[in-house]
DNA sequence: TGTACATCAGTGAACGCGCGTTCACTGATGTAC
DNA sequence: TGTACATCAGTGAACGCGCGTTCACTGATGTAC
């Protein structure tokens, strides 16, 4: 069949969507080619019109998995009284619904680890994508220059990934609850001034 | 044939304390059993007399990740200075070698996402272990009282976990001591007091 | 003391399954003439 | 305008490989008699 011109791209941008959220919650080894294009209504076959190879659908993944988290933190800034963008930034980070929601949640969470294991030449390129988005949220750090405000940026961010893991490790939803409101304290107190 | 009455608890240890290693360097999908067997100069069909399951040597393998972990803790806090304990726990963990050693390293950083992954039962079990550990650590944090020093802690520990696997990430070394380095001030900042 | 049998950690071939990747093919539409 | 051919996103069978798990077997030593 021949498509509409545009229908490649879009086809493209749906599986790179539905990869991102199948790596997030699943982790890379456990989400495959074909239950991903099958969700599609897609066949396996034709996921390599596309990708040259699962690992490149990877790093696509986690770079759409970025622009997601940066949607959701300038949405959450957005919507905050002036003056309290910083405590809307890791009050809706550190929130019981995006705790909830690996697939839709950030891949630094979910992911670092696994990229960790990843051969040097991937490992640095998506390090650097991962930088540059925890970059673009200093604008709201408090600190005394642009150095300052980026090494906390990436203390908080890194920091709160890792707990953001653990909340996910409490089965009981109570107690994960007050285990995220805590951890908002703890995590505000660390960065405000 | 026969071996010796304390032969077979043995060979169950070493499998345990390579299998903590493979986990934590490989990630449990890419640590296999075959090699893991191979290593110790066994064969993989043996690993059965042991375990029920690769899942009953990975719960097995996190444990003893948490105690290789409290030993280094515990070696960290004794060579300490009186009164700069907490500072010797928190630069012991945010260290170059403790960076740049995964296999030997603290197994929450290393597993903490994958047990996210795993069924309620297993990550319930998980999360207990885990959190006993970090709450043997509490009595170094300041704080008012218990419920305080232990809070203090956890979050101490999984921020830290999740800023060590950033700093993995961190292909250039001296990059990365440069971001350790950094990270141990942060940590130790928000948490004294 | 000697003999027959039981034990059981370890062996290695085999099985089953999932999964990433390949490849010959399809067929609707675009393009050349 | 009509016809022959090219294009290429998508299809689905097939391949190869790794890996967790099973199972019949081994053989040195312990135990029963």
């Amino acid at each position: 069949m021949r498509y509409p011109s545009q229908h490649k791209q879009q086809t493209r941008e749906k599986i790179v969507k539905a990869a991102a959220r199948r790596f997030c919650s699943r982790g890379s080894e456990r989400a495959g080619i074909g239950d991903l294009m099958r969700d599609l209504h897609l066949t396996h076959g034709g996921f390599y019109r596309h990708f040259f190879s699962k690992e490149e659908l990877f790093v696509a993944a986690f770079e759409q998995g970025l622009k997601q988290l940066a949607h959701h933190a300038d949405s959450a800034v957005k919507h905050a009284p002036k003056g309290s963008e910083l405590k809307a930034l890791i009050d809706g980070y550190l929130s019981l619904e995006h705790c909830d929601d690996p697939a839709g949640g950030c891949p630094i969470a979910a992911l670092t680890t696994e990229i960790t294991r990843r051969p040097t030449k991937v490992r640095g390129a998506l390090f650097n994508l991962l930088i540059k988005h925890i970059g673009s949220e200093a604008k709201y750090m408090s600190g005394a220059n642009d150095e300052e405000r980026n090494r906390k940026v990436r203390f908080l961010f890194s920091g709160m990934a890792g707990t953001l893991n653990v909340a996910r490790l409490i089965v009981d939803t109570g107690q994960r609850k007050k285990f995220l409101e805590d951890a908002r304290k703890f995590y505000f107190e660390a960065v405000k001034q």
